[in-house]
DNA sequence: GTGATTGCAAAGCGTTTGCACCGTA
DNA sequence: TACGGTGCAAACGCTTTGCAATCAC
């Protein structure tokens, strides 16, 4: 699992290159610094925090490669009960999110097998199921002990 | 169920001025365009909606009386892959949402009984979990047929 | 070299705030 | 009548767009 996250970065590149997209400097820093992050970023924060790395870079280039790393399926948008403009590594097959509501840190579980209740509620309901969403919320164990 | 629906519009009202709010016409047409619709619902939707039945109303007025609704916990947002800008009657007790990708049409089901995973994932994660969110989407009957 | 990509500035859009007037209780 | 609530207009903040300069290939 921490293989996994070493290597993102790397293999997010590789697939920017692959799509024939240039590794230029503004990508290379955003791309770095959200594979890197364990925690949801937005686009302010990703431009702060990769800005330490690449002074020159520009808010609007955060902006245009979130939207290319998330049509190339790497990042998702993360919701939270107040909003949703944070990004982070797309999950990877069927893992859902947990996330701090104190400090942002996020993990992955294995989710449970859906679909019995998936076909339940596409029989009662009459809708077809093509998407789920699974997501839970808490205090990761640093913030339980700052939080009483 | 049914019964629910055409009672929310007097639920709602009633919650309204048992919390001291006054009701005013503003108010009511938010209240009465919301607590029909089978739909998750934009400000500006409510607004256009809304004006049907009470022309001279402000977006601002639509604004702050979701606000009231949603403290008030008899709204709330509704989250959808692309954004979370929508607001739908508030689901009871354990029920998650479906909606449909098409046309935004909603329904309820009753949960899982999600205790087992999140009893798992509090011991795998270190997590101490307060929250829970499932939804599904899909699309509805109509939709099914509209778009092969 | 050349065309994709960038940063800047400005526009755009949804949401919030300030304020004088209005209407509910 | 009193004051909570309203609509308007302006402010605000986040996001997108237009464009000349830049840089990866």
């Amino acid at each position: 699992m921490p293989v996994k996250i070493l290597n993102r970065e790397k293999t997010w590149l590789t697939c920017l290159k692959n799509d024939g997209y240039r590794l230029t400097r503004p990508r290379r820093a955003v791309v770095s610094t959200l594979a890197k992050s364990q925690r949801a970023l937005s686009p302010t924060q990703i431009y702060n925090i990769a800005r330490v790395q690449y002074t020159s870079l520009g808010l609007v280039s955060v902006y245009r490669t979130l939207e290319t790393l998330d049509a190339l399926g790497l990042i998702q948008r993360v919701h939270q009960p107040n909003g949703c403009q944070a990004y982070m590594a797309a999950s990877i097959g069927h893992q859902h999110l947990v996330i701090c509501q104190a400090c942002g840190q996020t993990a992955f579980f294995d989710g449970d097998n859906l679909n019995p209740l998936v076909t339940r509620v596409e029989t009662q309901s009459g809708f077809q199921i093509t998407e789920h969403w699974l997501q839970l919320f808490g205090l990761c164990e640093p913030c339980q002990q700052n939080t009483p």
